[in-house]
DNA sequence: GGGGGGATCCCCCGGACGGGGGAGGGCGGT
DNA sequence: ACCGCCCTCCCCCGTCCGGGGGATCCCCCC
C-alpha cells in the first residue's frame, strides 16, 4: 500500500505519517503542502491513496482532487478535514473523492478508512452520511401531484417531453381537440397557466425526473 | 441501550442477540420474526435501535421501517441484509432507515454501527456508500448547456420559472421584443423548438434543479 | 334508472408565441 | 478603423396555445 499525504501543516503530516507508517506493508511515498505539489506528487508516485486536506494555500484540496481524479490515476483520494462543514462533503464528492473523514478520528478508524478507499469503495464519517442521505431522500418524489387521471398523466408525460398538442395527438391516437381538453384539465388541476408551468410542476413534484430517457 | 431484533430466521436472531448482549449495558428487549410483529414490538418497547431484516414473510422490513419511522418513535432502524443489492439501499433510505449494513460484517463493526445509529447518525457499508455517492453525483449539474450569454442564462432561468415573455420583460426591465430575441437565441442554441423544450433542457442538463426556490 | 366522472370530439376566438427580417449602440480584439 | 459579438429594440405574420362554450359515449356507483 503506497500512500501520499497532502496537508499544509507539517505537524499534521508528521502525525499522519506516524499513524500510517506503523501499519505493516504500508509506505508513505511522499508529502505535499499544497494542491499544486499534490497533483505533481500523485502523478509522479501514483500512490494507491492520497490523504487530502481541503484548506490549503494556493490550489486547494478540492481542486487538487478534481485534477487527480480527472488524470485517471490509479489513486483514490481520501479527504481529511477538521470541520464537519456539510458543503465540503458535497464538494468533495463532486470532485471525485472516495472518502471523507474527520482528522480527529481514532487512528484505527483512519487506517480502516484508507483500507476501504484503497479497495475501491467509499466511505463517509457518520454525520456526513446522515446529511448525504437526507439530501438524497429530499430529492425523491415526495410531493404528489393533485390526482390526475390515467390519461392526464399520460398527456403530462408527453408534455414533459416537449411534445406539441399535435404530436401528442399522433402519439396517443387522439384528436387534437381531445389533447387540448386533457391539457386544459391538467392546467386547471395543477393550477398553472400554460404547458411550460405544467412541465415545471412535473419536474418539481418528481412526477418526472431529470435523467429519464427523452423518448 | 435497548435493542430490538427483527429477522425471520431464529438462528440469525440468536446470533445477533449473542453479539449485542455481550456489550456491557446493552439489552435486547425483544425479537420479531416478521414486519407486523416488528412494528408492534417497536411501539411497545420503544427501543433505541431496531435491527431490521428486509426479506421477511408478510410485511417486509422496508414497510415495517416505514411504519416505525412514521410513528415518530425514538427508535433508529438499522437495516441488516444478506445481499448487496443496491436498490435495497435506496429503498431503505427512502423508508427512513438510519443505517444499512451486511449481516456478515465482523461483530465489532456491527456493534459500532448500532452505536452510530443510536447516536442519531447514519451509516452505510462501504460498497453502498460508493453507490449512493455515484448516484448522487450523477444527479449533479454535469452537462453544460451550449454557451449561453449572461443575459440568455438569466432569461432561461426565468423561463424555467414559468414566466411569460411579458413577465420576464418586467422582471428584467426590458422590452418584450428584447426578451423575444433572447428567447429566440436560446431556442436556437439549445436546438429546441419552443420555451417548454428549453425548460426541459434546463432541467435535464442540471442548469436548474428540482427543489430550487420557485421565486 | 339516474347521476357523475372520465374520455372523446367539435367550434370560436383572442392572445401569446416563434420565425423572419432589420437596426442601432457598446465593447473588445486585430 | 474595422469587425464581431452582445444587448437592445422594432415590425410583420402565421401558428400554436389556452379559454369559452358545447356534445356524445361509456362505465361505475348509488
Amino acid at each position: 500500500m503506497r500512500i501520499a499525504i497532502v496537508d499544509d501543516d507539517p505537524l499534521v503530516r508528521m502525525g499522519l505519517r506516524a499513524i500510517l507508517g506503523s501499519e505493516a506493508g504500508w509506505d508513505v511515498v511522499g508529502e505535499a503542502g499544497d494542491g499544486e505539489a499534490a497533483v505533481a506528487l500523485a502523478a509522479r508516485e501514483r500512490p494507491d491513496v492520497v490523504l487530502m486536506d481541503i484548506r490549503m494555500p494556493g490550489v486547494d484540496g478540492l481542486e487538487a482532487t478534481r485534477r487527480i481524479v480527472s488524470a485517471a490515476l490509479p489513486t483514490a483520494v481520501l479527504v481529511l478535514t477538521t470541520f464537519e462543514l456539510d458543503e465540503y462533503v458535497f464538494d468533495a464528492m463532486r470532485a471525485g473523492a472516495s472518502g471523507f473523514v474527520l482528522k480527529r478520528v481514532p487512528p484505527a478508524e483512519l487506517i480502516e478508512a484508507v483500507r476501504v478507499v484503497a479497495a475501491g469503495e467509499s466511505l463517509l464519517f457518520p454525520a456526513s452520511t446522515r446529511t448525504v442521505i437526507e439530501r438524497f431522500v429530499a430529492r425523491e418524489p415526495g410531493v404528489t401531484l393533485p390526482e390526475l387521471t390515467e390519461r392526464e398523466q399520460e398527456v403530462l408525460r408527453q408534455l414533459a417531453r416537449g411534445r406539441s398538442n399535435g404530436e401528442i395527438a399522433s402519439e396517443l391516437f387522439l384528436a387534437v381537440e381531445t389533447v387540448k381538453s386533457h391539457v386544459a384539465s391538467i392546467l386547471m388541476k395543477l393550477d398553472v397557466r400554460d404547458r411550460t408551468q405544467a412541465v415545471i410542476a412535473a419536474y418539481e413534484s418528481g412526477f418526472v425526473a431529470p435523467g429519464s430517457p427523452s423518448d
